[in-house]
DNA sequence: ATGGGCACCTGGCTGC
DNA sequence: TGCAGCCAGGTGCCCA
């Protein structure tokens, strides 16, 4: 997906066209998404005003007056802002038709992306409940990384990718992190020093703010809801390249939990 | 508690 | 040209 850069890029792009505007309707064309779309979901929607947007790990918060929609772009999805009569696509699943004459489109192909709605604090959904500390904040330190990491045999890379550990953190900049803090990814989590650990919170906020500013990474399918790619996929250094950025060192892939890591056997220790 | 594997999808690319 | 096989930005859930 879409990982935290991408879907912070999706939610700046959409807040000033949404905060403040009332909801018209949702009209679902494909409902079937990771959890199905429910069908009464529609009319506790309509006339709601909108009142700003959040974000939490990566999931998109469209907080309304009355409760809170919970948005997850999935591995393919994109959420865009376009006027209300543009013609459907494939894969297009649920408008969410505003006053303003304006739609928010959510096309999404692999069908990995959801749709939830809340009527009470979306901190305490299922779904948000357990995730870890935001990176981008204070509690995300040092400290806290030395001490997840204590006692843990799984390796690095996983710890990045488990969201009750780190969130907001995916395969790419799992990748790109661990590059630049100097870690290969299948170092197990508690062989790393105090000074490995302080590197990757410092790399991980690096990596991320650095991410959004450019309006994130795309790949393939990723736009922002302006329709625009993010560029980050120039700053990659080792990410689904052959030779290391740095170095030119021939960049290795590994599979771990299923998915690729890409490291530089040079660069990383 | 921790870790591993599977499941859910479509589409693009590679190689035979 | 057709088709099998593999890969892709995520994560909840079940089992050991």
């Amino acid at each position: 997906m879409p990982e935290l850069p991408e879907v912070e890029t999706t939610r700046r792009g959409l807040d000033p066209h949404v905060a403040g505007r009332r909801i018209v309707t949702l009209t679902v064309h494909e409902p079937r998404l990771r959890w199905r779309v429910p069908e009464d979901l529609a009319a506790k929607l309509a006339g709601q005003r909108i009142t700003g947007t959040g974000r939490r790990a990566k999931y998109l918060l469209i907080r309304l007056e009355s409760g809170t929609l919970l948005v997850h772009l999935g591995m393919s999805g994109t959420l865009r802002i376009l006027p209300a009569d543009t013609p459907r696509v494939a894969h297009d699943h649920y408008d969410l038709l505003l006053e303003s004459g304006n739609a928010l489109r959510f096309n999404d192909p692999r069908r990995f992306g959801s749709l939830h709605y809340t009527s009470g604090d979306p901190r305490q959904h299922p779904l948000l409940a357990r995730l870890a500390p935001e990176p981008l904040e204070p509690e995300f330190d040092p400290d806290y990384m030395w001490r997840i990491t204590r006692r843990r045999r799984a390796s690095i890379k996983q710890v990045l990718m488990n969201s009750r550990l780190v969130v907001g953190v995916g395969n790419i900049y799992a990748s790109e992190t661990l590059f630049r803090a100097r870690i290969r990814p299948r170092r197990q989590a508690q062989s790393l020093s105090r000074d490995e650990a302080t590197r990757l919170v410092k790399e991980v906020r690096a990596v991320l703010s650095q991410a959004i500013k450019v309006g994130g990474t795309t790949l393939r399918n990723y736009v922002g809801a302006d329709g625009e790619p993010g560029y980050f996929r120039q700053r990659l250094y080792v990410y689904g390249l052959k030779e290391c950025r740095v170095c030119g060192t021939a960049v290795r892939r590994l599979t771990q939990q299923g998915r690729s890591s890409y490291y530089c056997p040079i660069c990383q220790r």
